[in-house]
RNA sequence: GCCACCAUAGCUCAGUAGGUAGAGCACCUCACUUGUAAUGAGGCUGUCGCGGGUUCGAUUCCUGCUGGUGGCUCCA
């Protein structure tokens, strides 16, 4: 007789072989209705799982975090059916939920086609109308080595093998899978749904393996939750930095200069030169001094600093320079140690910070270029920070700080960040690297920052921090980033003479905040949707004259704030003010002054504001000033 | 790099069952002199991504390449 405490604290005793289901139906109502597993001691199980001891229950609600997993997942069964029925000789690979949906990859004997989405999902429908409820089984695994090799399933087969545990399996009519669970009761649970993509994936993520097709999809128990998705990915799509950044005339990538290289428009230029000063000024403020290096050197520093060792396939290829060997940097940290070198340093001298807005060339392979996203010339705002093990821990939490610091003055408030160990592969000692670790990991703490650890995910030469912020189609992208170093100070013998006499060995970090200006600003475009605030905006104000006769007044006003440093454009085309409105509102200017004979006489500018409208007349003095304090605030 | 898809005017797109192409916006000109998201009329705009093949003839069919898109792998 299981003793089963409910949420609210209440104990009540069931007979053995007692279901959740079971208790559902007692408890009936929305509950029952709206629960498609339980959690069972902490364990997610069937709402027909058997309850056989005593233990806390909670219901999955369907449309939690974790029942949208379920429901998802199960979803990837039916398609997995779906498709076992139209392709009687595919083999399966994984078919799990993800963040937005599903997948499943599949084995086929030929390329998908979008018609073939199509009928896939008709006979999904037809699996879901009929409502075969998804049966549990556990076997031995010899049992279930029998039952996946009968039906050729090789990927299902090397699973169980690499598991080396009794596997379940889930049965759905005809469809057998194999699957830790939990599942929705039945199939009709799945209600609307959608096919949405085919691509390529590698078994088990691995390129050396045999690539498999990928099926997304995605299902909601609501026909409004669908919609809603699909209109959220086609809004999504409207602020995508790539079509905005054509759109607002930001940037390019030209075929004829090569592609992942960036021409900086104009108006994108005057942005980054903004966005530059801001990091500039906060960087003097922060105790960095800036430091500026070439483009190229020979091949031998490259060798010295392990790059020929850990990062050639990254690197473009060599030239010749009097008929010695070059290379284009890939990285400027190479450049800031030879700087280190060219004296001797005291323990008085550190912390050193050097920063660099250092531009730098990586060869990306061709299939993962993206917009501003991922390029392959770009410029880090880069810095390297020398210091001593008792400086290592007051460093990590001033970069820490400053680096939210100046994510926030972009609007970047919501992060995800990452804790990066150490990998299989490393150099330095094990000390080092918990030590360094350990201090990345009390900088988080100190800061009460929520994070992630990424086990072994550190580069081979020292743990990190990863700060990535999410595109509009909630990809993320990797901006921050602090690292700690064993190899290059190794490397480059780099030393300070301590208070002893002895010469020591210099912690190194590296540290980007921005981690690329292209990446940045393409994450930058995406977060205020073009729309960008005052401070940033490549025009500030549009001035435009109602007719011809205001004309005077207006360009007396538009050189008025341009005195005052205000970013001003004036349309004087004999148009009519609705169609200059428009024109501004489109190229998401944040202010406009509308001139008419009103204000002529009166002596005063009208204010309509991007995207809110009319604000009403005021003087030019106070419109200025007004201006000028957003500015100062960066709102 | 791998898998799939795509490439027509500056942009968004239509089109040709194989006979060298069109619409809207943008741009230019003229008229209108205008009050908070599109005034009207006229004009300009193309190696139909590049190369090869099939064909009397290719933007259209086949093929190679280049570039892009969505993923995978890899990374700021």
């Amino acid at each position: 007789m299981p003793a089963i405490k409910f949420p609210d604290g209440q104990v009540k005793k069931y007979k053995n072989g007692t279901k959740p289901s079971d208790i559902l139906e007692e408890i009936g109502g929305r509950l029952k209705k709206q629960s498609v597993a339980a959690r069972v001691n902490g364990r997610l199980i069937d709402l027909s799982g058997i309850l056989d001891q005593d233990g806390e229950i909670q219901f999955i609600d369907i449309n939690s975090p974790e029942g949208l997993d379920i429901y998802w997942h199960s979803s990837a069964h039916i398609m997995a059916h779906a498709i076992k029925k139209i392709f009687p000789n595919a083999k399966f690979a994984f078919g799990p939920p993800v963040e937005q949906g599903f997948y499943y990859d599949v084995d086929v004997e030929r390329s998908l086609t979008p018609e073939d989405l199509v009928k896939i999902e008709e006979v999904m429908q037809e699996i879901i109308t009929k409502d075969e409820p998804f049966v549990r089984e556990e076997l031995s695994v010899e049992e279930a080595l029998v039952l996946f090799k009968d039906l050729n399933e090789t990927y299902k087969v090397e699973q169980i093998e690499r598991l080396g545990e009794p596997p379940s399996i889930y049965r759905e009519g005809s469809f057998v899978d194999l699957c830790r669970g939990p599942h929705l009761p039945s199939t009709g649970y799945v209600k609307y749904f959608k096919l949405l993509s085919i691509a390529g994936a590698y078994w088990l993520g691995d390129e050396k393996n045999p690539m498999l097709q990928r099926v997304y999809g995605i299902s909601f128990p609501k026909k409004s939750q669908l919609d809603e998705y699909i209109q959220r990915i086609e809004e999504a799509k409207k602020r995508d930095h790539r079509k905005l950044g054509r759109e607002l005339d930001l940037y390019s990538i030209n075929d004829d200069i090569g592609p992942g290289l960036v021409l900086w428009h104009p108006k994108g230029a005057y942005i980054r030169h903004k966005i530059e000063e801001h990091w500039r000024n906060e960087h003097l403020k922060s105790g960095y001094e800036f430091v500026t290096t070439p483009h190229i050197a020979r091949k031998e520093l490259w060798n010295k600093s392990g790059h020929l060792d850990f990062f050639t396939e990254n690197m473009f290829s060599e030239m010749d320079v009097d008929e010695q060997p070059y290379l284009v940097k890939p990285m400027n940290c190479p450049f800031h140690l030879q700087i280190y070198k060219t004296s001797t340093k005291s323990y008085r001298d550190l912390p050193i910070r050097w920063a660099e807005l250092g531009t730098v060339y990586r060869y990306e392979r061709s299939g993962v270029l993206h917009g501003l996203m991922r390029v392959r010339g770009f410029t880090q705002d880069d810095a390297h920070i020398f210091c001593r093990q008792d400086q290592l821990d007051d460093e990590v939490s001033r970069v820490i700080g400053f680096c939210l610091n100046m994510l926030k003055s972009f609007g970047f408030e919501d992060v995800d960040i990452y804790l990066s160990t150490r990998p299989e592969n490393y150099v330095g000692t094990i000390e080092n690297w918990d030590r360094a670790t350990e201090a990345l990991k009390l900088g988080l703490e100190k800061a009460s920052l929520n994070y992630q650890v990424d086990p072994g995910e550190g580069v081979f030469y020292g743990p990190k921090i990863d700060i990535k912020i999410k595109d509009v189609l909630g990809r993320s992208w990797q901006c921050s980033t602090i690292q700690v170093d064993f190899n290059e100070p190794e490397r480059f013998d780099i030393t300070y003479v301590g208070q002893d006499g002895d010469k020591h060995r210099p912690i190194m970090l590296h540290r980007a905040l921005m981690g690329s200006l292209e990446r940045f600003f393409g994450v930058l475009i995406e977060h205020y949707a073009g729309a960008f605030p005052l401070w940033l905006a490549p025009v500030q104000v549009h001035v435009m004259p109602i007719t011809d006769k205001q004309r005077d007044f207006a360009l007396t006003i538009h050189q008025e704030l341009i005195r005052s440093d205000i970013r001003s454009y004036i349309d004087d085309r004999s148009e009519k003010v609705g169609f200059k409105i428009r024109d501004a509102e489109t190229k998401k200017t944040p202010y406009m002054l509308i001139i008419g004979q009103k204000e002529v006489e009166n002596n005063m500018v009208s204010v309509r504001k991007h995207r809110e409208g009319d604000k009403g007349s005021v003087q030019l003095t106070d419109f200025i000033e007004q201006l000028k304090k957003e500015i100062a605030e960066k709102v």
